[in-house]
RNA sequence: CGGGGUGUGGCGCAGCUGGCUAGCGCGCUUGCUUUGGGAGCAAGAGGUCGUCGGUUCGAAUCCGUCCACCCCGACCA
């Protein structure tokens, strides 16, 4: 149960976020060491993510396919720079059935290497492609510094990955995904993202081209909330994709990977949360709208009841997600608290004087307090219902946005971004080059985040580091 | 892996420079009264004090070891 107040935010925003989690029962600590239990409320919500997600897949023509856990070790080796960035955080099975094995299994961290063999075996012509598939499963990196959601040792995720005939054709599916995270993120997470091209030193090993939606959290650091990859023919190479093509040459061909994890959950709790708990946006909360009714006899209670049942079936009839939180042992302000720490966007209260009056009270999770509670007649109550979750969707996002672009400077000169990364987004001309990036990482804490796709000046201007000529702009930011 | 912190009923903590039968709040169980912003009273249940070792007549308390977790840094979605 959720009796006690959280750390609030301001004081110490990694605490609020632990207990948080904990208190909204969103997910729990396992005995193995930087693993997680995700509970039936997380789990719920990462239903929620996952059904706007492949209903998004669906429509841009993927489907889904499942790959196995286990990886045999020297199909990571194939491609260079891919078993450099994973090799340190691979889990390893050494032992099966008692026995040693031949070649060790790694538990996958990512599934690039084993769907490349496969696509091998199934890629002979430019007739089967594009192959378009996406896998729903979880993953294993064994990483030193765990936090629940945001990073941890194993997590839940989908992959997609693509074949593609032409390098084009392959870079218009990095960017069409991309796009669908971002549709996704802004419109069922409410949580603004930034589209961008991740830099050299921040990009997917083995990847010739990294994208990302990167997200400003509540402490105004950078979460990097879903990223979509152009991976050329580095993979199609390693795993000998080859198909002949219409002029019945040889070629190898151009894939793509694109991923959103259980991490995202952290981004909706970073982005909307506040010191009472978590805020859930509608569209993706397990609950949308909690009734509490209100009685203090058994007469009362009749009465309250069945206007509650009539309601709840009312709105249950119009396809949304409700609970009527009828429990005998807590008070109804107890019920109160106990909700908004699980972020349901909209409560409803249902007592005596609402029987008389014909009217329910509607109390908004993102306005606290009486400023957010109103009357409302019981007549068309499934259009007040839907109007309100729709305005509070809306307002959830408004107030995201405004955080965000009041928390993004655009220094002047070198020193003023080592003020603003402290406690904000720089957004500066940047000369691309490694040294730059590094000595700003070095100084400040804070990485370059991404090249937005929008937003960049027509004039080129000079590095905000050293001064050279730059073409585009980028963000600095500390990040999760 | 470095620095800091914490381990005592389910949860949060107190227990002082060594002492008595290990306490408090919350939660839990039962009963009655309550119920529009975290209810009240009464009676109960529940603990090898993280581990192993040492000092001592006597250790939750002192010393050492190990383990786990959290926070802050070096790698990453």
């Amino acid at each position: 149960m959720s009796e006690d107040k959280l750390t609030p935010r301001s004081e110490n925003f990694s605490e609020w976020y632990n207990e948080l989690v904990l208190k909204a029962e969103l997910a729990d600590y396992s005995p193995v060491r930087g693993c997680m239990v995700v509970r039936p409320y997380g789990w719920t919500l990462w239903e929620n993510i996952q059904q706007a997600l492949d209903r998004r897949f669906k429509e841009t023509g993927h489907v889904n396919a499942a790959f196995p856990l286990l990886i045999p070790m020297s199909f990571l080796e194939k491609e260079r720079e891919h078993v450099e960035g994973f090799s340190p955080e691979l889990a390893v099975v050494t032992h099966g059935g008692g026995e040693k094995l031949e070649e060790p299994l790694v538990v996958r961290p990512t599934s690039e290497t084993i769907i490349g063999y496969m696509y091998s075996k199934w890629v002979k012509s430019w007739r089967d492609l594009p192959i378009l598939i996406n896998q729903w499963g979880n993953v294993v990196r064994w990483e030193m510094r765990t936090k629940l959601f945001l990073r941890t040792a194993e997590f839940y995720w989908q992959e997609g990955h693509t074949a593609h005939a032409t390098e084009q054709e392959a870079r218009e599916e990095t960017l069409r995904m991309l796009n669908v995270y971002a549709d996704f993120a802004i419109n069922d997470g409410a949580v603004p993202v930034i589209r961008g091209i991740k830099s050299e030193t921040e990009k997917f090993a083995g990847a010739v081209m990294s994208t990302t939606i990167e997200a400003m959290m509540g402490d105004t650091k950078a979460l990097q909330s879903g990223t979509s990859h152009y991976l050329g023919q580095n993979f199609a190479k390693a795993f000998d994709i080859q198909f002949t093509n219409r002029n019945n040459e040889l070629e190898y061909a151009y894939t793509t990977s694109w991923g959103l994890s259980t991490r995202f959950i952290g981004a909706i709790i970073m982005t909307h949360g506040d010191d009472k708990g978590l805020i859930l946006p509608p569209r993706l909360a397990p609950i949308q709208v909690v009734i509490v009714p209100i009685y203090k006899n058994v007469e009362e209670k009749a009465r309250v009841m069945e206007v509650t049942e009539r309601i709840f079936a009312q709105l249950k009839d119009a396809g949304l997600r409700l609970k009527v939180d009828d429990r005998e042992e807590v008070t109804p302000g107890y019920k109160y608290n106990d909700w908004e720490m699980r972020g349901v966007p909209l409560r409803m209260e249902i007592g005596p004087k609402d029987v008389e009056k014909n009217s329910v009270a509607l109390a908004r999770r993102d306005v606290p307090g009486k400023e957010g509670k109103t009357f409302v007649s019981q007549e068309n109550i499934v259009e007040t219902v839907r109007a309100m979750l729709e305005t509070i969707q809306q307002a959830l996002l408004a107030r995201a946005t405004a955080f965000r672009d009041a928390n993004i400077h655009e220094p002047r000169d070198y020193e003023e971004l080592k003020q603003v990364v402290q406690n904000g987004w720089a957004f500066s001309y940047w000369c691309e080059s490694r040294e730059c990036e590094a000595k700003v990482k070095e100084e400040t804490k804070a990485s370059t985040r991404c090249i937005p796709l929008e937003g960049q000046p027509s004039e080129p201007g000079r590095c905000i580091v050293c001064g050279a000529e730059a073409k585009r702009k980028v963000y600095f930011a500390k990040s999760y």
